[in-house]
DNA sequence: CTGAAAGCGCTTACAG
DNA sequence: CTGAAAGCGCTTACAG
């Protein structure tokens, strides 16, 4: 059906082997071959068959993006950073969906190892990550996304959740306020555990009061942040500045605003990751610690091709890149 | 490095052919060798090598999904589907970006050629498809999604965006409202050109005016619908009805309501397409038609597969899936 | 600078 | 029910 690089060789008069040279551009073929093969491959409209090539080379070119879930603004965003950076090195990307259970990452771990993938990138779905090591046992290297988990070292690329959240709310500590409340994630998720962290020291290093009621934790999706976050305002005396840690939770948060108005403090301040868009629509007073999302996805890729490449053989090396905060209202977020 | 059929035929005393039948549950084979040589795949944790595989069966059990931009609320959700209808069967899913451009289309079909995927499901980028043609000739089934395009034919998944429009704004009629604004896209795009056509039949069906300043088209971003809304809510009249056809465009709209409030007419009432969750947010009254997105992706898995096993040998259908109306406010978008 | 030949890890028609 | 062998389409060490 489609020409192999026999039919070329036939139609050129040379061996398949001077016709690999040629597609790999050696540099030991003559000009004069070189030309008249290529001129076969146009006319044929020869292309390498990369499947055996791969099975020769023992690298298919494509690596797994394996992710909690794909539906999700966070992931998409690490996905184009990555496609795009595999794209300019001609790698595919296999994205694969963990559907946030453990078993669904040992799954998708087995498939990536039966397609043969030259590495993968993981956006772990919990805590714990023995699982993954299967991975590297096979020599596929790994880099981990956006949080670490228990049991397995590797690269891994995220942002300093902590220092970013204790920065963000020094800042509104700075500019007057002091009653805070906070939505956050379960501690078994490093993303989740180190806002808190942030927010906590932040609290401390100003004195600030943090009472216990003001502070609650949930699952990372949108109806644990409505429901959280409504918790804390039918309270009889809500906190007025509250730091909702994900952005899904922000969205309910949100959500729980634009339906019960006359519940809040009229000076609520409501800071979160990543929301501008929503924030901006609400029209609620806030911030966003925006990760740089694309360029966290970007760097990941970068760094598993030089894995792949050997070009990296340190120690695995933990990345995090710089958020910076953006304040509702302005038109920075029309973009 | 990864032990192979040999190791396993070794270990177990019996020929490669042997073990190859087990793994492909060939019924032939006896019970007692089946299960020797079962254990001895466990024991040596053999994984079939695809790449392999595939160059002998001509089969890579992978799909490529090319589409206009990777971080994008619909198209995650059109990947998800597939994913999740793709997973069932085992296949992979390679994401492919073609950057909203047709030089990226055609290097992206040449790459899922390369890769010798099995099939493609395409979300254009633009109003043209000729490129896709090589694909076809090449043996491989494509599916469009969201769209069709000039010059390319093939099975398609879409709603019935003409109907879908005329229903919701012969609704919006019913309920009194007369006095309309549309906000689209470009004609060369199908789906904008049907959104429009439904608009426009629906206000000739009631015999409402439609006044031409109050019609703009933009490009299907954020930025335009911001700028194209605002257009028309900074005439001296401007509509209370406005219909903003696309997700993006109504993001933009919102964002320029949630920053003029003052410029809105007091009876505002805003009909878009899949974006419950902002419009709940910013606290507009309007209806969204949702379009059935993982379903549209799960459906055009279905049939490229179908297409990839030869089972549908009809021609080629152009599926229109039901969409459905939903209105603000309510609790519908806390899922 | 070029070719003959082996081999990557599978599958399967053929033979028994 | 099982095996020997050919072959999928490449790449590359070796030889010239």
């Amino acid at each position: 059906m489609n020409p192999t690089i026999k039919d070329v060789a036939r139609e050129a008069g040379v061996s398949t082997a001077t016709v690999s040279r040629v597609v790999n551009k050696d540099p030991r073929i003559s000009p004069a071959t070189r030309s008249r093969v290529e001129g076969v491959i146009d006319r044929l409209n020869y292309k390498v068959n990369t499947v055996a090539r791969s099975l020769k080379n023992k690298k298919t070119l494509s690596v797994g993006l394996l992710a909690p879930e794909i539906a999700n603004v966070f992931f998409m965003r690490v996905a184009q950073g990555v496609e795009d950076r595999l794209a300019e090195d001609g790698y595919a990307m296999i994205v694969l969906n963990s559907r946030e259970s453990r078993d669904g990452e040992r799954h998708a771990v087995d498939l990536l190892l039966e397609k043969q993938v030259d590495g993968a990138i993981v956006i772990p779905s919990g805590g714990h990550g023995d699982h993954f090591s299967r991975l590297q046992s096979a020599g596929l290297p790994v880099v981990l996304v956006d949080r670490l988990v228990d049991g397995f070292r590797s690269d891994a690329v995220l942002v300093d959740n902590e220092d970013a959240t204790y920065r963000a709310i020094t800042r509104l500590v700075e500019s007057g306020r002091r009653d805070f409340g906070f939505v956050g994630g379960q501690h078994d998720i490093t993303t989740a555990r180190e806002r808190y962290q942030g927010f906590v020291r932040a609290l401390e290093a100003c004195s600030c009061p943090l009472q216990e009621r003001n502070v609650r934790f949930g699952d990372f999706h949108t109806a644990s942040g409505y429901r959280l976050f409504g918790e804390l305002m039918e309270q009889p005396d809500p906190p007025a500045t509250v730091m909702v840690a994900n952005y899904f939770m922000q969205i309910g948060a949100l959500q729980y605003a634009a339906s019960h108005r006359d519940r809040l403090p009229p000076d609520l301040f409501l800071a979160s990751f990543d929301n501008p868009e929503f924030a901006a629509v609400a029209g609620i007073p806030g911030l966003s610690i925006a990760q740089p999302i694309d360029e966290i996805g970007r760097r990941a890729a970068e760094i598993l091709l030089e894995r792949i490449r050997n070009e990296a053989l340190g120690p695995y090396r933990i990345e995090r890149l710089p958020t910076h905060i953006v304040f509702n209202g302005g038109p920075q977020w029309l973009t």
